[in-house]
DNA sequence: CCTAACGTTTACGTATACGTGAAGGTGTTC
DNA sequence: GAACACCTTCACGTATACGTAAACGTTAGG
């Protein structure tokens, strides 16, 4: 075997290729995302391979999620990620405050940081559904004139 | 006065730049998406100036919303409104569609096309949806931890 | 009638978000 | 240790979605 101390505490690593072909990215992608600072390797090889952890993967995740699903530019993502990151760097202040009223004060910040970004989220959930409603009214519409049809209806269009 | 047979019947159009003023658009975005077979004026004065009526205006909010609200490429929108006018172009064969039969068909095609639309739409608002539950996600663990603090919470960090 | 504001087409420029090599080093396998 | 897939860093190419300027015609007002 060409094994290397299987140990379950190893931090297992994954190649861009690798990240990339489970989140349907290609490397090139990847790199331009590091270009802009939105991420960065967790670690290099030897070779200066990148490799991701299972943190950045995610975090990759929910910037293809962004992107894709949201629509967001890369710019817009990287403010949300800033956010984010305040928001990390945040969480490890906090595990250094002793003071109830620091600590405190570094939660409450995190929190407002990811109301903002639920509230952009929401935002524009609400802009979508306000069209989904009116491709709605139209499609109710032609369902009630669908069922006037079917019963024998009115011969004039209206 | 300098007014010219005000009456209620006259088609008001209007030029690009009121369009383009009224929707918070370019004359250029306009003229672009034209260029792309988005839409056409509705007429063009004697010296082939673009006038707008108000179905034009309407279509023009309507790519509007799928660009900036949903998010869709030009490309996209063009399918979703070549739907469209495949859905306006069934109503006026509707008009003159005698045999009930047909009528139906008519109609069920055009319901099918805004079925579609529908369900793009929705698709998008799915997506949106699990992103900001995952958000919201981190926001309750915040907001537990804030309660934890404000009752003189655990002093280690998890 | 003249002018200022607005419009027209044509065409080249630009930001974003990558794609696509080139030239070379790395890593695993037989 | 040679092959071959994968990686690296430039660097230039490209599609989308416009911006911008040139050269010129149109419209409305005084």
């Amino acid at each position: 075997m060409t094994l290397e101390t299987p140990s379950s505490a190893e931090p297992r690593f994954l190649r861009i290729q690798e990240v990339a072909s489970e989140l349907g990215l290609t490397t090139r992608s990847i790199r331009y995302y590091e270009e802009l600072g939105l991420l960065s390797p967790a670690a290099r090889s030897d070779g200066s391979y990148r490799l991701y952890d299972a943190a950045g993967v995610e975090r990759l995740r929910f910037i293809k999620g962004l992107r894709d699903d949201a629509g967001f530019s890369l710019a817009e993502i990287g403010q949300l990620l800033e956010d984010e990151a305040a928001r990390v760097q945040t969480r490890e202040a906090y595990a250094h405050a002793v003071d109830p009223a620091e600590r405190r004060a570094l939660v409450a910040d995190s929190l407002s940081r990811v109301e903002r970004q639920s509230r952009i989220l929401r935002d524009k959930i609400a802009r979508l559904e306000a069209m989904v409603s009116a491709v709605e009214a139209r499609r109710s519409r032609l369902e009630g004139r669908l069922a006037d049809l079917d019963a024998g209806g009115p011969g004039e269009v209206r």
